[in-house]
DNA sequence: TGTACATCAGTGAACGCGCGTTCACTGATGTAC
DNA sequence: TGTACATCAGTGAACGCGCGTTCACTGATGTAC
């Protein structure tokens, strides 16, 4: 029975991998992404440390460097994951196209997603950003704007689905930018809800 | 006659305040928000150094807490005055206001602009930025959009300018930011591109 | 299966550099008489 | 007008803190026999 009980526990560790520690390599990789991912678009680049991170995913600041070779790396690393999240969540969009882009709009331009930028698109939070960085963060970057425009398109029921992407996009990350910038609350739900209503 | 001469240089160095220690403080303030502004949008409030302003206009960096009490403060002048400076340059527009907004948004969203991060409107380069700068930032930078907002609204004709303004920034400045972040210098070009024909 | 050894994730102190800020000091500008 | 004094812009060294990065070390995990 007690034989029974190890067996089982050991395919547990090995099939889900939180006990053993090459598996917890892996868990606290994602982690580590996932905690740099938010922190980066709440806080921008440089608003978020090292040893915060590592600290958020429960480890000490010393070993960053057993899963990124620097700083700039875990940068570009956590672009990636965030660029390649928001586009696969775009394209799992069924039913009414258009209904579903207008969902997605008001979602978008929503006072919650406002004041949620660790939870919201990186583009308004760290375009500006990304523009003076490293050529590699920025070749991730454009690769991750691509991607979003053509998962965009597909929701586009007519011939001109990239332009209209490409418009609706630079619509929807100007109006959040300017809202998360200007200190007063009223102007910024107004840029919202303007941009909103005239893109529905 | 040398007299005369004297006197003169005396008028004229008075008169244009180049010479005399009090008026170099006002020509020095002027050069050091003029080279900060541009400094910023280039790079970012973290991207220029205390001392890379202070040189830039012929001092050392010491003196740089004679004409600010701090960095904070020189960010808030800096984007005062280039915030006044773009909205009163879109005022002075004359003639035909349809084709003076053309030309506008043509020249908005040219390569050369995004090329020219220095010379070009603050909201792209600034705005991700200063949604995480202290209160008064945040204030200077609002009272800055609801000027640019009224300024736009002015050079559109109908009842609606002041939603079509807000609009039409969202577009320009989403179309900008992520312009100068993607590494494809085709999508850049493209972004650009279309989002002008769309407007225009 | 058990044992001895090797590997390597993880720790926490320390390093080193950058940068905003301070400070004692200089010398030109401005003022009072 | 000239002289003596006060003010203050400007200098450059030094301070202090933050933060990315390194490093010697530990102990658990994994491997070989």
């Amino acid at each position: 029975m007690m034989i029974v009980m190890i067996a089982f526990m050991i395919m547990i560790m090995y099939s889900q991998g939180m006990k053993t520690s090459r598996a917890n390599v892996t868990a606290n990789r994602e982690k580590l992404l996932q905690v740099a991912s938010e922190g980066f678009r709440e806080h921008g680049f440089d608003g978020v440390r090292v040893a915060d991170i590592m600290r958020a995913a429960g480890l000490s600041h010393g070993g960053f460097y057993t899963y990124f070779e620097s700083k700039d790396d875990l940068v570009a690393q956590a672009c990636a994951v965030s660029l390649e999240r928001q586009a696969a969540r775009l394209k799992t969009a069924k039913g009414d196209r258009k209904a579903e882009l207008e969902a997605y709009v008001t979602r978008y331009l929503s006072t919650k997603n406002r004041d949620a930028p660790g939870q919201a698109c990186l583009f308004p939070s760290l375009a500006a950003d990304v523009a003076r960085q490293p050529a590699p963060v920025r070749r991730i970057f454009g690769e991750g704007v691509e991607d979003y425009i053509d998962a965009l398109s597909a929701l586009s029921d007519d011939g001109e689905g990239r332009e209209k992407a490409i418009t609706l996009l630079s619509s929807l990350v100007g109006a959040m930018v300017l809202a998360r910038a200007v200190g007063d609350a009223a102007l910024s739900d107004e840029i919202l809800a303007t941009v909103r209503q005239a893109l529905i």
